[in-house]
DNA sequence: CTGGGGATGGGGCCC
DNA sequence: AGGGCCCCATCCCCA
């Protein structure tokens, strides 16, 4: 299950994500900080904060289309011509402000078969609500796509369902945390902390079980593996075990379980 | 082909 | 709200 289910995906899930791809310029990204340029020429906070460049769309997918791609492309009548219609419509999140009677009223608008209830139900999950406000928020927060937020990075084609996540992604994009030593740029202050241990040789992150050491606790986690007698990546066809998730991965893919 | 190390992206949590 | 850190997942590369 992959941790990054805040992410809209557009394309076939079962095809593994090929990360390299977000290094190949396209028409959305810098030239500043792609074409052989690690360093960006430009500081990040005037690229961020500028007008032209502003790398942030918003727009609620409730407003738009079926694919909200495509029609960043291709404007269908009856839907905002351009994304600062869209973003200049609802850029806080907030509704304005509805009373129960209106939510009796949107109740009976909606409900296909006419009947008025006082509890508004989702028709996703049937949790109920009392308001129409809290099933809105309901939704919003946990369960329809349809009315879900959606921050659009203009550097690619990802999607978050807050800002806060694209914020965080905008970075692998923007690259602000610089290396001294080599140039190399990164995402974030701790993974530019750990490249720096490559050049120092820093390795504070000891194996208790051998002499190793290594310079990223999340490696040392891996290589624990190793000491251990239980591999957790079991294979559903022939039961071997592996002692990482990749590994059983590969081996599925070699052919043990297209053979079956 | 397999196993392991190095590196890095990204969400969650805490302050 | 944002930064720092933790953890997980996964890629690439090499033995």
């Amino acid at each position: 299950m992959p941790r990054s289910f805040l992410v809209k995906k557009h394309f076939n899930s079962s095809k593994k994500p090929n990360y390299s791809e977000l290094e190949s310029p396209t028409v959305f990204i810098s030239p500043y900080l792609y074409k052989g340029l690690p360093l960006p020429i430009i500081s990040q906070p005037e690229i961020i904060s500028s007008v032209v460049y502003n790398p942030i769309t918003v727009w609620t997918t409730s407003s738009l289309p079926l694919s909200p791609l495509s029609s960043e492309l291709s404007p269908i009548s009856g839907y905002p011509s351009s994304l600062s219609d869209i973003s200049s419509k609802d850029h806080s999140g907030s509704e304005s402000p509805r009373s129960d009677e209106d939510d009796r009223m949107l109740n009976k608008l909606t409900d296909p078969h006419g009947v008025e209830a006082d509890k508004f139900q989702c028709s996703l999950c049937n949790k109920s609500y009392s308001t129409y406000s809290g099933l809105l928020k309901h939704k919003q927060l946990h369960c329809d796509d349809q009315t879900r937020k959606s921050f659009s990075c203009k550097y690619c084609e990802k999607e978050y369902v807050s800002l806060g996540a694209l914020k965080m992604h905008i970075r692998t994009h923007t690259l602000p945390c610089v290396c001294k030593i080599c140039g190399k740029a990164f995402s974030r202050p701790w993974l530019l902390q750990g490249h720096i241990r490559t050049h120092t040789g820093e390795k504070p992150f000891s194996c208790p079980h051998c002499s190793r050491a290594f310079a990223d606790r999340s490696n040392l986690r891996a290589h624990l593996q190793t000491h251990s007698d239980v591999k957790k990546y079991q294979c559903k066809n022939c039961s071997k075990t592996f002692s990482r998730m990749s590994l059983l991965h590969k081996h599925e893919e070699s052919g043990c379980c297209v053979a079956h």
